[in-house]
DNA sequence: TGTACATCAGTGAACGCGCGTTCACTGATGTAC
DNA sequence: TGTACATCAGTGAACGCGCGTTCACTGATGTAC
């Protein structure tokens, strides 16, 4: 891979692509040390460019954070909306038990493959009406896990089918505090004696067969 | 309250409890700013002495942090234990099902009042083997957890009895997810429609009617 | 009870450092004619 | 195709600041005799 050549080429007087490697730099950062070890200082040298350069950017270092978790919730959404959609050639609406199954796994996979998006979504102190981009793709996320379990809700009868919202905040609840605990691809995590993704499922099945949802042995 | 008499009479050259006075004004700072906002120098001003004081008490910066965690995971356990066991005149065992449930009272209750504490103990990346008695006192309030559901599972028949760590790592995730998404005394909290406490209940009571454990309508 | 002394908690000055932010600037790029 | 010019992204020096940590020190406290 040629260094003069295509894509990074040695970059003269402009960057060229300044954002997105000051996005990326402030991802590293996060990763290393968490949100308060951040440094808008630090991220500008990351991108050999000088400290005075993101300014033509970001307004503030907080509102590069700001953006790095937006972008973070964005393809948190996007994540979550394949693995609802993307059964095995599943075109129209999928089973819901299998979906929500997907979306399981996935919400944990992002917390532990993409922990710096993680922590600057939800320990980054980044208040979610800190701009309303950020406040509505964090919407977006928690949209999909909704309509799955509107999805799977519809399976009952009516007369004793709980609340969609519950039960959506119950699974994002179980599955916010096995990732945070347990998942997260970072040195803060505990350990567990099984796969967080394991415990999730078991404990989602658990939950549903409490609520006369299919599953398990006894229907 | 007389202010040059008992107690903080005003001090001269020695503080006399700089210590204790440390680790509260860590507590205050991380409250309003989060962990990556305190800082020592602030702690020391605010206990109105100099910066190098707090150096006769702690090895650094991370040992206050790690020490303020330690405090809290010690509180934390024993505010658990008191749940499980003072239920109205409960002088021997209580009963599972209910002293789960004043547990998870507790445990949001402390998260709502001590957010500095709980942040601390979740959030500042102290790894849990930063020091032998912080690990302790983490393992200690887990424990509390774990006793409680031994009794709650004890009382299946063994058939179909599920491993209790099993029961007691959902318990806590759940406990844990739904703390910090949603009843975090600072700022960082989402709105929910409900309250944290009703939301956690009712969850955990769907959890254990899927085990198959009394509660509900069909049991 | 009084005195000498050891211990220890806090001082204050100093260090080197990196941060966030501003400013007038300059070099590169793209566009109008 | 060439030239003038507007736009804009990055520069580098400077600012004031607060931080963590060290050091030799000093004042207060407690203990032995």
């Amino acid at each position: 891979m040629g260094w003069s050549r295509h894509g990074r080429a040695r970059r003269g007087y402009h960057h060229g692509n300044l954002r997105e490697a000051l996005v990326a730099a402030a991802l590293e950062l996060i990763a290393e040390k968490g949100p308060g070890g951040f440094t808008f200082a630090e991220a500008a040298r990351a991108a050999g460019v000088s400290a005075a350069a993101p300014y033509r950017h970001f307004r503030d270092r907080d509102a590069l954070i700001a953006d790095v978790a937006r972008r973070g919730f964005e393809r948190f959404a996007e994540t979550l909306q394949s693995a609802w959609k993307e059964g095995p050639g599943e075109e129209s609406a999928p089973d819901p038990l299998e979906g929500l199954g997907r979306i399981g796994r996935a919400y944990l996979a992002f917390a532990h493959s993409e922990p710096a998006f993680y922590t600057a979504m939800f320990e980054a102190r980044v208040p979610p009406d800190f701009d309303r981009e950020l406040g509505d793709a964090a919407d977006r996320a928690f949209a999909v896990l909704r309509r799955a379990t509107d999805a799977l809700v519809a399976g009952l009868p009516e007369a004793r089918r709980p609340p969609s919202l519950m039960v959506s905040l119950h699974v994002w609840s179980l599955a916010h505090g096995i990732a945070s605990l347990f998942a997260r691809g970072d040195q803060a995590r505990r350990k567990l004696p099984m796969a967080p993704e394991d415990l999730l499922e078991a404990g989602v099945l658990v939950y549903l067969r409490g609520l006369g949802l299919y599953g398990g042995e006894k229907p």
